[in-house]
DNA sequence: ACAAAAGTGTTGTCTTTACACCCATGG
DNA sequence: CCATGGGTGTAAAGACAACACTTTTGT
């Protein structure tokens, strides 16, 4: 959705083809040089950091359409993809929005009644992605897009920072019930690697001899007969997911407390 | 709601005072003769068994809108409420549908593209609560109610089976995490009435002197200088939760096994 | 040879589990 | 005095936490 035809189109008539008064928010985390990463979208006009979000077709499936705006925005579709929160309390939430400072911004006129601009709540789904392989797709609302620290969110438009905070909680309790790192590692990763993306997440230090022990007993993830060549220091073995095993995993959880 | 005239209003002009497209279910647990219990309506008419819902008014905070549906149909307000789910993918949730059968059913008049008709996905919130305190209302939809257990739910309306099924395991998964128990049981209770329901909502049994242990270690409840008296047998101490700590056990989780 | 990161085991402590007997009460 | 359920402790096994030195690699 980009010329603004499109974009004119979707404001007055997108209440045909979509859902009113309930849209998704997406928290999308990457991982990158050893931190916690969340993607967030520069709004034209308002000039402030937003969710990747979108709105539910009227026969589309509540999973179909998260999976379809996250793929909007991503160009990803190995990914996984968790509804975690509504959120409709916030006073953002529960009261209509004005059309004057859009009209201005965008410079699309807009009835004081237009669909978008009545009460919205909005599903939070969370995403885990290997950040190097998104190729992120701004749109005609956005002009730009940052992955930023998780635990260095800047101030987001609307209620936003509830949304990531809610997400951020989540994944931390969720870390003990189900394996994590299948989607925000390469295919191929190093144990002092997925170490660290525990210890981000989680945001304390992790005992290396312990981790590993505890990882390896879990029987989730194969040694390789590769290393990675690292520069000036000993080259750490390869490791892969066992993808049926995690899958399980994934379905049934598991017990642990790193 | 009750009278005819009531429930006419509210069919033909309720899009004005509530949401359209959202709905909340409610699945309220209870527990009864050591059993754990789930709250289900007859519907008139449809005659078949459902979960007490609503609709979120226009300007209500959605947890607002939980409490008071929860209100309107057990008269009581001290109680655990909980949002897990959004329910959305289910054929009955993606489709609008048929207002013939409603029609013949209620005997009220409505147009195809009646709002109570058209797709609505549904909030799923999970309460519990002391069943003795419940004070069931019925109203023009719902001739019946009654608490099945939780294990033995029948077929229910649209795709409500589900929506239990998930309160349940959300339930379950809680009670690792969250202190447990201080709305479903009695002021005062007694440990094998505590352990009892916590071998019932796990669906196990859990060696009694190893509970009462873990259970006192956790500091939540005190030993009161009663004892209830249950016919031929010893009789056991009360026992009461200490609220503050309680709360705060809310709020911060625990970890334990049980 | 040095700097930096990877890899690897053991021990003590704590937590969890398994298990059985006596006590209180009412009929 | 009997039947029923309540209440209580200990020991063995398992899980967890703490801890340090050697190896590899590139410069």
């Amino acid at each position: 959705m980009n010329s603004f035809e499109e974009v004119n189109y979707f404001v007055q008539n997108g209440h045909q083809d979509y859902l009113p008064h309930i849209s998704i928010d997406c928290v999308i985390f990457g991982y990158q040089q050893q931190q916690l990463k969340i993607l967030l979208l520069k709004w034209k006009g308002l000039n402030g950091w937003g969710l990747p979000g979108g709105f539910i077709k009227r026969r589309e499936p509540l999973s179909e359409a998260a999976y379809r705006i996250l793929q909007e925005k991503t160009s990803l579709n190995d990914l996984f993809l968790q509804q975690f929160h509504v959120f409709g309390d916030s006073p953002y939430r529960v009261g209509e929005r004005s059309t004057r400072e859009f009209t201005e911004k965008f410079g699309l006129e807009v009835q004081a009644d237009n669909w978008l601009f009545e009460r919205t709540l909005s599903i939070g789904y969370f995403a885990l992605m290997d950040h190097v392989k998104v190729n992120v797709q701004t749109d005609f609302f956005t002009d730009d897009y940052q992955w930023w620290d998780a635990s260095d969110v800047p101030q987001l438009l609307f209620d936003q920072n509830e949304v990531v905070e809610k997400a951020l909680l989540t994944l931390r309790l969720q870390i003990y019930h189900q394996p994590i790192g299948y989607n925000l590692l390469p295919e191929k990763f190093t144990l002092p690697e997925i170490h660290t993306l525990y210890e981000t997440i989680l945001g304390k230090e992790l005992d290396q001899r312990n981790f590993s022990k505890k990882l390896m007993a879990l029987g989730l993830i194969q040694k390789l007969n590769e290393q990675r060549s690292i520069g000036a220091h000993r080259s750490p073995f390869l490791y892969q997911f066992e993808k049926e095993k995690y899958e399980q995993a994934l379905k049934e959880g598991i017990v642990h407390t790193y």
